[in-house]
DNA sequence: AAACTAGTCAAACGTTCGTTTAAGTCGAAC
DNA sequence: GTTCGACTTAAACGAACGTTTGACTAGTTT
């Protein structure tokens, strides 16, 4: 029987791919490099999963189709439309933040000319754009293209999933101005910072601090 | 006299590299191709940059010192906070929009792991907070560091850089479920989505497109 | 005319890359 | 006890990498 513990070669392999993949990016990471993080001797890679490449097929699969379930989760929930998207934005985010390697690996690691990447990247979106269609969006907009310009979900889908990853893209600087640590409870706080920004804008997180927009230009009170 | 026209060998030269590194990225583009599409020898990159990192630290010199100037000028026009912003948003995706490759490369290219290229990108963003405080910001937030925690810069900061950036950065997906061209009045219809949500949240943007947000579930009218 | 300079080039430097090969280990199956 | 298959290994493969060298051109300076 292979031996299915968390030790097996392959999900050490895996992780320690993802580690370096989020930190140094695909192409800059050696075969040789992984072997050694791992513990694992190089032949054994591909061995175990053929190419390089089909290292991070795996990483991106496993990264999607969690999210893809954790989304469902949320979004099917019968709830009005605020409920279900505040909790897919917490949701998301903590998916995110338990998977922080493969996060940055999925949302990063897009080379325009690896058109399989690509394509792979695309299906996901498009599954996670038709649980939106069948959850969220009023009835008639999964009907007609037409309203779609007008509602333009292909906008605003990927503004809203970058600003959930914006602060783990951003991190490495992040942290240099404002050093955070990432507990359970800073995780939901920039979750209610992401979804109240989403929901309401930024005047409602002015006016939570105690700040307000001044109408007038120079006009502080 | 040197030959200061565009078609001079050291633009090409990062024209090519900006064009090779948004699209395969900076560790999987080789001296050779980026010489080969420059139609230049390949010691001539050598010759007038030095070396290949040093032609990724002036693409991103280039691009975050024309990114400050441009949103210094929509920072500081006197106008009241409503103004200002939208036309920092605006101003900031426009240039984007004419900086395609490197604003991709500088957004994209992120190795953890030198030290020198973080530095760069934490020095430009540190600027781009200190216009924030002596512009936007009320003027009691650039005092302590208390009242951050309750109007969380850091956090809403890459918040909406992410945002404004979601497009371009995604377009490769985006434009295979939704083919669309990039003109100026797509690019400000864009800007406006992106101002609309950052300033007043997505209800505003269904109540624009006729819809608005169910409090039901399951009532769509 | 000679010396100098910036630019351009083909060729080669040593290193590292992803992958493959062929030999070997070891427990289970027969 | 032998055979088998899954696993592990050191070594090597050819290709591509970033960079350097040294010769050569051509325009300017002295």
């Amino acid at each position: 029987m292979p031996d299915p513990t968390a030790d097996s070669p392959r999900r050490t392999i895996l992780d320690s791919a993802a580690h370096l993949f989020a930190r140094k990016g695909f192409a800059a990471t050696g075969m040789r490099e992984i072997a050694r993080n791992a513990h694992v001797n190089l032949a054994m890679i591909n061995y175990y999963f053929g190419s390089k490449i089909d290292i991070l097929r795996i990483l991106l699969d496993e990264f999607f189709t969690g999210f893809l379930a954790e989304a469902e989760i949320h979004l099917t929930q019968p709830a009005d439309l605020n409920t279900k998207l505040t909790a897919y934005i917490h949701g998301a985010i903590r998916y995110f933040s338990r998977n922080i390697d493969r996060h940055r690996v999925a949302i990063i690691e897009f080379p325009f000319e690896i058109p399989e990447i690509v394509d792979l990247k695309t299906n996901y979106v498009r599954r996670l754009i038709g649980l939106f269609h069948q959850n969220i969006l009023p009835p008639d907009s999964s009907r007609p293209a037409a309203n779609l310009d007008a509602f333009p979900i292909a906008i605003i889908g990927p503004a809203l999933g970058a600003m959930m990853s914006s602060f783990f893209l951003m991190s490495p600087i992040i942290s240099k101005l404002r050093p955070v640590e990432i507990t359970p409870a800073f995780i939901d706080w920039y979750a209610d910072i992401i979804a109240t920004l989403f929901l309401h804008g930024v005047p409602e997180l002015l006016s939570r601090a105690g700040m307000h927009i001044p109408s007038t230009p120079g006009d502080p009170s």
